[in-house]
DNA sequence: TGTACATCAGTGAACGCGCGTTCACTGATGTAC
DNA sequence: TGTACATCAGTGAACGCGCGTTCACTGATGTAC
């Protein structure tokens, strides 16, 4: 058993890093292996040693978001103030830093059409990504209607964002994504019950 | 002057609702311009006659769905109940038949993540179609914050629709999809003024 | 402790393919006479 | 009204290029003895 385990999954980890990276800024169709590979320290020939073919590597990378290791600078760990732990993760996701950063950002406002055209595998991890934060929010929207009041808070959390990056005017999307930010913060404070 | 002006404007027209229908279904990379021009009924080497390159098409295409002669199925022009122009075409942009219509739906739940990459032409073009909706938006929404609720709404639109599109599970797209659509509902209801 | 071996991660050339764009050509048609 | 002509929309072969994937090979390393 030449190469550890341990050695296998460190380059995995490393290629599903840079996948993840170059998925995020240029989409599916328009990175190629040979750059993925390439960011990893690797030549191409050695991919088909960690995944299937270059589909599984857009499922696997999109996954990784939601790994530890996968850097997320824009999220602010630092808790301020009297926020709740949802309500944390919504000021991140609105922040301007995460607006910024295409390399590292959710992928779920990176890649929602690409994903939409994509395969089951794929969406299912794009969904799995959806319902970690859909979980964080539920938890502390309780009540009767919180899951749809959470499912609407992701919605403005992916179309604040995605329409704001696809807008060619900066003001306005600046505008679009602190009216989402801000319509999201009020329906987070608001508790019916 | 050979072939007249009408002639030559006719067939740019179908190559953009080909474009368009292209374009929706399948991003701009998988997108060829034989295909396009196929579905045209023209042949590949036509197409410079009419567009610089692929791009210029591209930005032409988000900016088609605009025109009347671009089909849109899926809207019910039936005006039902007391609605409002805004309550109306809300409701058709949630329907199920928008959300299924992947070929003629709206390019900004098609295509935000390919047009956050595209070039400041296309994001031009998707920012149209933007400001016409939030336009009809806030013609129904007066009173101070108008600009912000309304561009909530759109966030709403286009994260409903476009996660809803991207995730596994059939029952969690159509929770999701008639979650945002509840929300932008009551958004559009409350009239603090 | 030292050595021979088997394994398999990683290399890089090669493959077949489809793409965007160019270009010399064709031929339909509006205009001038 | 009829004809010769110029224009340019549309054709299809050709180009250069980069891609995903395959494959014979290399060489680092853990294991058995």
């Amino acid at each position: 058993m030449p190469y550890s385990a341990r050695h296998k999954l460190e380059t995995r980890q490393r290629i599903l890093e840079s996948a993840r990276r170059l998925f995020n800024s240029k989409g599916f169709v328009d990175v190629s292996i040979d750059e993925v590979m390439d960011q990893a320290g690797l030549t191409h020939g050695g991919f088909y040693r960690h995944f299937r073919d270059k589909s599984e590597l857009y499922a696997e990378a999109v996954r990784w978001f939601l790994c530890e290791e996968a850097p997320k600078p824009w999220q602010r760990t630092r808790r301020n103030g009297g926020k709740s732990r949802a309500e944390r993760i919504v000021a991140s996701y609105f922040s301007l830093d995460h607006f910024d950063d295409c390399e590292s950002c959710c992928p779920m406002i990176s890649l929602p059409s690409d994903v939409s055209r994509a395969d089951a595998a794929v969406k299912a991890a794009y969904q799995e990504v959806l319902e970690k934060l859909l979980g964080i929010l539920m938890a502390d929207l309780k009540g009767p209607g919180a899951r749809d009041r959470a499912l609407a808070v992701v919605a403005l959390c992916v179309g604040g964002m995605a329409a704001a990056r696809s807008v060619e005017d900066p003001g306005l999307a600046q505008d679009m994504r602190r009216a989402a930010y801000r319509q999201a913060q009020s329906m987070l404070k608001a508790r019916p019950c």
